[in-house]
DNA sequence: TTGTAGGCGTTATCAA
DNA sequence: TTGATAACGCCTACAA
């Protein structure tokens, strides 16, 4: 039997601390917090006391001590769209669990790739009452300057979604989208019939990185490995479903022989519209992002072939486990926060529930 | 703005309810839980202010005050397989950092296969010194009969990747392997050329539930959707390398012209070395199980060209969620604790790490 | 520069 | 059947 815990004996505590050291739970209070007031020489001896004993402090204890409240704010794109309705859900739900451990959540809708509107509303933000912010939103030199400020004034930032790797923001929670798009391409190559066959790409905006990244990845693969394909340009959908059904008949004027189709944004309700009032369905091989009850059901239906997913779920619990170890500047656990590209058959798909 | 969270308001606490009811402290915690010693009029009032004030318990503070410690025992198959070893690698990893929550893990190996040696252990185990086991074993009579009766000792009983629906287990963590097997006979469709293929089955034990309905799914999809698709009678690894790849040359004389395997159980390493020596690497479309070093890097080069897998992390965090959860008799979050069937082709692995 | 004492929300012991 | 009261491990006035 292979025991894992540390060895049966409990696990040392600031008493036992003060003790070996030889002062008192104040000062040993003050080395672990690094609060000032204490001469070099107990600091040396209390972390060695530390140091032999093992000590690691018990997070539940200390937050019970001090009240600590974390709040943490969500800029999410306001479009009508499944994929933001779910992350808004998840956040509901997961501050209902949250309340019980000092964890206070809120989200914001912000107009969507408006880059002004969420740098307005980033630099009117009040440091005292937010400790971290979640963005997901357009990359631009506005924004970009916005994260940088608020940064300064204490606040935490992750870039969700759609990364902002241009700016200051402390980490970036969600998948690598040129790996999805690669993804896409490899299985579109695969489900198409063997010759020559035209795929057309649907994208959100070119504001958008991850839609970008996507695309990008997309073309990789099927350069590489499927020479009988032709990648048409993209159509840029504004994740809008009405005005992505409006343009797509556009589309098929102009080449009417598409067989595969790459919708690589929101806006899946126009497509699956489109689709099926034109008699398209099952001739036409999709592969779709975001599982969410349109594409599911479209998946059940054998209007999409495949769907390239990120869990919304696992999307806002790790920033919020990341807001918070900067919040407290702890180290994050990367391998925990890294988001799946999950891939989505009709087999495999997930009950109801959403995840 | 949306706020998510209880009301700005701090939550009640125990003292809040005592003021209200009109009692002590002791009583509160008494009627919390459900303590004898307290006129049902009294357990009345309380309740009622428990109502009133929406008071939750705060879980910290609770294992806290009461020092509780959960130990978690794992059974795992003693074979050398990889994902056996990642299972291994994630509860010792784990109980690191529950050291720091009162929860300690432990694991040990079982004879794979010999249900004789499971039931034994089991009935040996000693209920004073753990609160719970995850079972990864196969389901006889036997092993039945010593989870019912170490159940009744009230010690919780979770099965873990492979299920136990005959037994009294408390739960099953691990995915729906029908499912999982629909999902590689789709993929295996697909990526098999145009034209008619044979597909040879690799599976490990008869005696294993998982294997039988990976097999059972495979076969459902491959029926329903390829008719082209000759399905060949399963050859039984055992899990095990050598054994396995001293199988092979067998299926292949006696079927020549195989064209797919799936590969269900694990072993991978023996079909991996039989392929390349044999040069029917990138000659075979084969569809395989879980993410390791080793399929991992079959699926990098090619060898493999889809890859059917469950998060072992996820598997061994739920198993300690629902033990916990069983062991205080508390409700379980399904959607949360439901185990993905991932697909992974090269261009969606995670990095190395192992998630 | 250091220590004492009280409190965070819950549980548990003992006496009333 | 109930209620004080002291823990649990940590933090924080305030005092020394």
């Amino acid at each position: 039997m292979v025991k894992t815990g540390r060895d049966a004996g409990l696990k040392p505590t600031v008493n036992d601390i003060a003790r070996v050291a030889g002062v008192s739970l104040a000062t040993v209070d003050r080395v672990l917090n690094d609060r000032p007031g204490v001469r070099s020489i107990t600091i040396e001896r209390v972390h060695r006391a530390i140091q032999d004993l093992g000590y690691v402090r018990d997070t539940a204890a200390a937050n019970l001590a001090r009240g600590r409240v974390y709040r943490f704010h969500f800029l999410l794109p306001e479009s009508e769209n499944e994929f933001v309705a779910s992350l808004e859900n998840q956040i509901t739900e997961l501050s209902k669990v949250l309340s019980f451990e000092r964890t206070q959540l809120s989200f914001e809708l912000v107009p969507a790739f408006d880059p002004q509107a969420m740098a307005q509303i980033l630099t009117r933000m009040d440091p005292e009452e937010v400790d971290g912010v979640a963005i997901f939103g357009p990359e631009t030199p506005s924004v970009r300057d916005a994260i940088d400020q608020i940064k300064k004034r204490g606040v935490s930032v992750v870039a969700l979604v759609s990364d902002l790797p241009s700016s200051e923001r402390d980490y970036f929670v969600g998948i690598d989208n040129i790996a999805a798009g690669r993804t896409a391409g490899q299985l579109m190559g695969h489900f198409l019939p063997s010759g020559p066959n035209k795929v057309l790409v649907i994208t959100g905006s070119m504001l958008a990185r991850d839609h970008l990244e996507r695309r990008l990845g997309f073309d990789q693969v099927i350069t590489e490995s499927f020479d009988q394909v032709e990648v048409l340009p993209s159509i840029e959908g504004r994740d809008d479903p009405d005005l992505l059904e409006s343009l797509l008949p556009g589309a098929f004027e102009m080449t009417p022989d598409i067989t595969g189709i790459y919708s690589s944004a929101a806006g899946n309700a126009g497509l699956i519209n489109f689709l099926r009032q034109n008699n398209l369905d099952h001739k036409i091989i999709v592969v779709g992002h975001e599982l969410t009850p349109l594409s599911r059901n479209a998946l059940e239906h054998d209007t999409f072939n495949a769907i390239i997913s990120q869990d919304t779920g696992h999307l806002i619990r790790s920033t919020v486990r990341v807001l918070r170890a900067k919040s407290d500047s702890l180290p994050i656990n990367l391998p925990q926060e890294r988001i799946r590209i999950d891939v989505y058959l009709k087999e495999n798909m997930p009950p109801i529930d959403g995840r």
